[in-house]
DNA sequence: CCATCATATGACAGTGACTTCCATCTGCGG
DNA sequence: CCGCAGATGGAAGTCACTGTCATATGATGG
C-alpha cells in the first residue's frame, strides 16, 4: 500500500466486482478479505489500533483468527494490505520492457496511485492516517517501502548489468522511497490538499537533480 | 544506532571506563545495560534473534525481566541501543549554531561514526548484521531513522524558518536518511570493505546533486 | 449428478513479548 | 544515621502469533 500501484485492469474496472476469471475458491478469500479489511479499518478507525483485537475483527467479520493471520499475516497488513499490488507489480515490469526504469516507475506510479485516490479516497486517507499515527503500523508501511527499494535496486541492477548491492544503486533507490515516504507524510499532514504529481515528482526530482536545499 | 553519532566526549575518551560526573544511580544503570547488551548480542548471534527469549538474557545478566524491558523497551533496542546517541545529539546541536545543517550533519556523523567503528569495530558489525538479518530488528532500525528524519525535516525547518512539513525539507530528510539507510546496507553487504567516508558522502551528494543514475 | 481427492478452514493449545501493579530495596539528602 | 523518593524485582495478566489436526468445501474425473 502506501504507494499503491494498479495494473490497467484495475483502471478499466468499472465497479468493484470481482474479476470473473478467478476461481471460485480465489474470489471467495478476496470478498472474505476484503471484508475483513473494511471492518478491521472502521474498527481502527473508531477505537484505536492498539485497543481493537484480532479476535474481535475475526468475530465481527464472521471468521476464524486462524484465517485472518494466514491470508494477512500481521494485524498491521490488515491496514497496509492492498488488493491490487501484486498486478501492480506486474504491470511495473510489463513497462520495463519500453522504457528505463526511472520513467517507468513516474509514469505507474503516478497513473495508478491517481487511479487509486480517485476510485476510493476515503479508505486510502484512512490507510495513510493510520499509518502515520501507529509507531507499530508505520513500522511495517516503512518495511514495506524498503522491500520495494530492494525491488527498485534490483530492477535497476539488470537494467545497468550490475550488481544490486552497488553503493550508487542502493543510495538510488532507498533514497527514492525515503523521499517518496516523506512526500505521503507531508500529503498526509497537508490533509491530502498537495495535488498527487507532486507527491509523485518531487522524490523523482532528488535523485535526478538533487533537493536543492539550502 | 546504525547512524550513531557520538559526542566529542567520546572521542576524548580513552578507556571504557564510566564518565566520572555521572551520579552513581545512573553508573549502575549504564553499566547493567552495557553488560546486559553485550549478553544479548552475544547470544543473539550464536543462536538467533528470536530464538533468544527476553527471561533468558535476564537471568544471564542477573537482572529481572522487568528492568531490561524499562531500560530498553523493546527486544529490538537490545541490539539498536547507542550508550552514546544522546550525547551525539546533543553535540549535534550544538554544531548547529556555527554551521549550516547539511554541513552540519556531515562533519558529526562522519566524524563520529568513525570514531564508534574504530572503537569497537566488531560491535558495529555485529549490530549493523543483526539489524539487516532480522525482519523486526531491521522494521526497528529503520523506524529509528525515520524519526531521525523527522529530527532532521525539524532543524532544517527551523534553520530556513519554514514548517517542518514542507515538501521539500520533507523529501530532502527522508530521502537523505533513506540514501544513508541504503548505503549503510551496501556496507554491510560489501562486508565493510567500502570506506567510510563515502558511506557518508554519497548520501548527502544525492541531496546536493541527485544521484545522477541512468 | 455424484464420488474422490486436494486443499482450505476452524478450533485448540501453546509461546513469548510486553504491561501493570505492588511490595521491597537502595542511593541520596538532611 | 535516618527517612524519603525513586528504582528494582516479582507476579499476574493481555494479546499477537504459531503449530497441529480434525473437519469442511471447492475442484476433478466418472
Amino acid at each position: 500500500m502506501m504507494v499503491a500501484v494498479r495494473t490497467s485492469a484495475t483502471l478499466l474496472r468499472m465497479s468493484t466486482g470481482p474479476l470473473p476469471t478467478l476461481p471460485l475458491r480465489e474470489r471467495k478469500r478476496l470478498r472474505a478479505m476484503r471484508n475483513i479489511q473494511s471492518v478491521a479499518l472502521e474498527l481502527f478507525d473508531r477505537e484505536g489500533f492498539d485497543t481493537v483485537t484480532v479476535e474481535r475483527i475475526a468475530e465481527l467479520a464472521e471468521v476464524s483468527p486462524s484465517s485472518i493471520y494466514r491470508w494477512f499475516g500481521t494485524k498491521e497488513q490488515l491496514i497496509i494490505w492492498d488488493e491490487y499490488d501484486p498486478a501492480s507489480l506486474v504491470a511495473f515490469q510489463e513497462r520495463l520492457a519500453d522504457t528505463e526504469p526511472l520513467e517507468a516507475l513516474r509514469e505507474v506510479v503516478s497513473l495508478t496511485m491517481g487511479a487509486a485516490f480517485d476510485d476510493d479516497a476515503e479508505r486510502i486517507k484512512l490507510r495513510l492516517r493510520l499509518a502515520f499515527t501507529n509507531p507499530s503500523v508505520e513500522a511495517a508501511s516503512i518495511l514495506q517501502t524498503h522491500e520495494m527499494a530492494q525491488l527498485i535496486a534490483g530492477i535497476i541492477a539488470s537494467y545497468r548489468d550490475s550488481d544490486p548491492s552497488d553503493l550508487d544503486i542502493q543510495v538510488a533507490a532507498h533514497g527514492f522511497v525515503g523521499a517518496l515516504l516523506g512526500a505521503l507524510r507531508h500529503w498526509y499532514a497537508s490533509d491530502f490538499t498537495t495535488p498527487i504529481e507532486d507527491i509523485i515528482e518531487r522524490p523523482l526530482a532528488v535523485i535526478e537533480q538533487g533537493a536543492g536545499l539550502p
